[in-house]
Formats: C-alpha cells, sequence, structure tokens
DNA sequence: CGCCCCATGTAAGACGTTACATGATTGA
DNA sequence: TCAATCATGTAACGTCTTACATGGGGCG
C-alpha cells in the first residue's frame, strides 16, 4: 500500500480518469493546456507511470494496430480510483492552503469526477472555512510590520489579496452549484 | 561560478541582505512568518548554507560569546550580494509567470532592498505586461472547453481570477510608488 | 535528404523531505 | 527532574531537471 504519491502522480491519475491515454498524450495535455504548470518532460512523466503501475493503480497496454511506433495506453485501476477518491477527500487543514494550493485546486477540478457534486462543495466550504481564518492572521502581521521595506510590505499585500481573491471566488462557485441544482429541481417539477 | 542557487538558496541571500543571521534564525522566519511557504527544516536549510558558503556568496563567522551553544551568524559577501542583484533583474519572461510566480513575488520583495525602488518599478511593469498578455490567452481556453466538468471548468476560472487579481495588484503597487516620488517631491520643493 | 513530429525511455545530478542525533540552557 | 527551546547537523530516500538516446513517419 504506502500511499507514496506525488502530486504528478495524482495529476496524472486524475487526467486517466476520464479517459485512458499514453504518456505521450499526457505530457501534451501538461505542455498545451492551462496544466502547464506541471512538467511535460519525459523524464518525469514515464518514471511516474512506471511508479503508479507498480503500485497497481494505473495498467498499460501496449497497442500497435497503427503504423507508428508502438505506443502504450494508461488506463486507472479500481485500486488506482480508489486512491485519487482518497486524496480528493482528505480533510483540508491549514497546512494545505499555506504550502499547498494548487494541490488542493487540482483535488477540486477532479472532484466533480471522481467523487461527485456533494464532494466538490465539501471542499469548496472547507477550503473557504479555512481562509476566512488564515487571512485575518496574515492582516495581523502586515499591520506588525513596520520597518518593512516599501517592496516587501506590497509582496506580503500581495499574496494576501490573492488568498482574499481566492475566497471571492470559493463563495462564487458555492453559488454556481446552488444555481445548477435550482435548475435541475426546476426541471424536475416540470416532468 | 556556475550560478546552481535554488529559490530557497536566493531566499536565503534576501533574508541576508538587511542582517545577518545565524541558520536557526533563518528558520524562525520561515516558521513563523509569512515566508511559511518555505520550509524551515534544518535540512534544508543548513545544507542550503553551507552550498552558499562554499560558492563563496555567503561567509559565516562563529560566534561563542553567550553562554549557549555555538551559533553562526552567516553574512553575504560582494559576490552574494551580485547574484541577488542579478537573480532580481534579470528580464522577466512568459515562463517566470506561469510556473513560477512565487519566484517572482520574492524577487520583487527583496528589489527594494537590494536594487532600490527603480529596479522595483521596472519588475512591476514588466509583470504586468506579462499578465496583460497571457490572461487573454487562459480566456481564450476557458471558452474553447465545453466538455469540462463543472469543477475543472471552476479550477480553471479560479487560476484566471487569480492571475486577474495580481494584475491589479500591479497596478496599485505602480501607484503607491508614484505616490511616494510625488511626496518625495512635493518635500523636496518645500526645502 | 534533412527536419520536425510522434513516442518512449535512461542516466546523472541537484534538491527537498523525513527522521534521527547531539547537547546546552531555561523554566515549571 | 522533565520538558521545551536554542542550535546545528547528518543520512536515507524520493522526485524532479536536464540532457541524451532511439527510431519510425510525413513533408518540403
Amino acid at each position: 500500500m504506502k500511499a507514496g504519491i506525488s502530486k504528478l502522480g495524482y495529476a496524472l491519475l486524475g487526467l486517466l480518469l476520464p479517459q485512458p491515454s499514453s504518456g505521450y498524450t499526457l505530457r501534451k495535455i501538461f505542455s498545451s493546456t492551462a496544466m502547464t504548470t506541471y512538467s511535460d518532460s519525459p523524464g518525469a512523466i514515464y518514471p511516474a507511470l512506471q511508479r503508479l503501475q507498480q503500485q497497481g493503480l494505473i495498467r498499460g497496454t501496449i497497442e500497435e494496430s497503427a503504423g507508428l511506433r508502438r505506443r502504450q495506453i494508461f488506463r486507472l485501476t479500481p485500486n488506482g480510483l480508489a486512491a485519487l477518491k482518497k486524496w480528493i477527500g482528505r480533510p483540508l487543514v491549514r497546512a494545505d492552503v499555506i504550502r499547498g494550493l494548487d494541490e488542493v485546486m487540482l483535488r477540486f477540478a477532479f472532484s466533480g469526477q471522481a467523487v461527485g457534486t456533494p464532494a466538490s462543495v465539501r471542499l469548496l466550504k472547507s477550503l473557504a472555512i479555512e481562509l476566512t481564518a488564515y487571512i485575518p492572521a496574515l492582516r495581523e502581521q502586515l499591520r506588525a510590520q513596520k520597518v518593512m521595506p516599501t517592496s516587501g510590505r506590497l509582496a506580503l499585500e500581495s499574496g494576501i489579496r490573492s488568498y482574499e481573491c481566492l475566497l471571492e471566488w470559493t463563495k462564487d462557485a458555492l453559488a454556481t452549484y446552488v444555481r445548477q441544482e435550482k435548475m435541475r429541481q426546476d426541471k424536475e417539477r416540470s416532468d
């Protein structure tokens, strides 16, 4: 067992959820979409896929129909899906917000497909709670600093603002789900 | 020579600029202030300090006056200051914005003390330019995606918004410098 | 023919994480 | 005396980066 899955590993699991893909396809996703924050280097992705396969979380099948060079298509195993779900469902703690916001967003991005809307909403709500608690502490730190040079103070301000911005987003995102739910119910009534 | 300085290395150089400190003091800064994004683990900091010293960028002097265990105070060398300046002054490219925003903010945070206000302003301006160019591309990607599930689309939206937020901040920060400059001139006139 | 895209991989090296080790001092 | 804090370090481990290697296919 042993969790031992890196952020890149989870990103790969999440991408393999909707559709099985080859390593090359996954690399293209990393290099061409907004997921550019993750490395598309072969030296990162192929070893990561091998690890996931050794852990029994994905399974690759060689496909050599086309005239091209052989390629391997990976798909999630039941264990892989379980690991993905477990990761997404982990309770959110302060440390996630401070040092791993991007990972939290990755979890949220996959949450809809992997565990369903209610779980997405739960994640958003606990994120909102953490942010609401953390932001005042940061504001306090900014106020306490008197000797900081302008650029330092501004940089801190930038960090605080980005958290505030994210909090705004969580509220809007939650509103989106509420709206969706309402539309679903209206439709149900009209049946 | 050989650059070979990690982000943590630059963070340490930047912190040593205003005042020489011991490894322990630096760790406390990382663990107790908004710089918590950086690791405060001894396994990261002490080796990093050793590397910087080997590269001739900092110099440590052992101080054993107090009754406590010996401690080593590190200070920037001229070479270290030069490396810090060079890093801060590097031209900003798209990749910095996509994969290394936190490093850009770190550079900005130290820019005031290390190279002065005009350099801070230059950094801000080029950041604004990069963001202005990049955000529409992301918006376009969001529009192009039709099949994405709600949580995926919202996550992408969150990323875009954080960039927009940052762009707003750069404008306000620039305005702060303009205001400062004006106050300085007013004062000068009154002399 | 040369170049770029498809497609997969390996090897060396750097860095951070986690955990452990040491030892002195201060305060309950 | 026991715990916490000061203060520095090492060792094992995992992962990413960079660079290199290989090889078929399509295109100008």
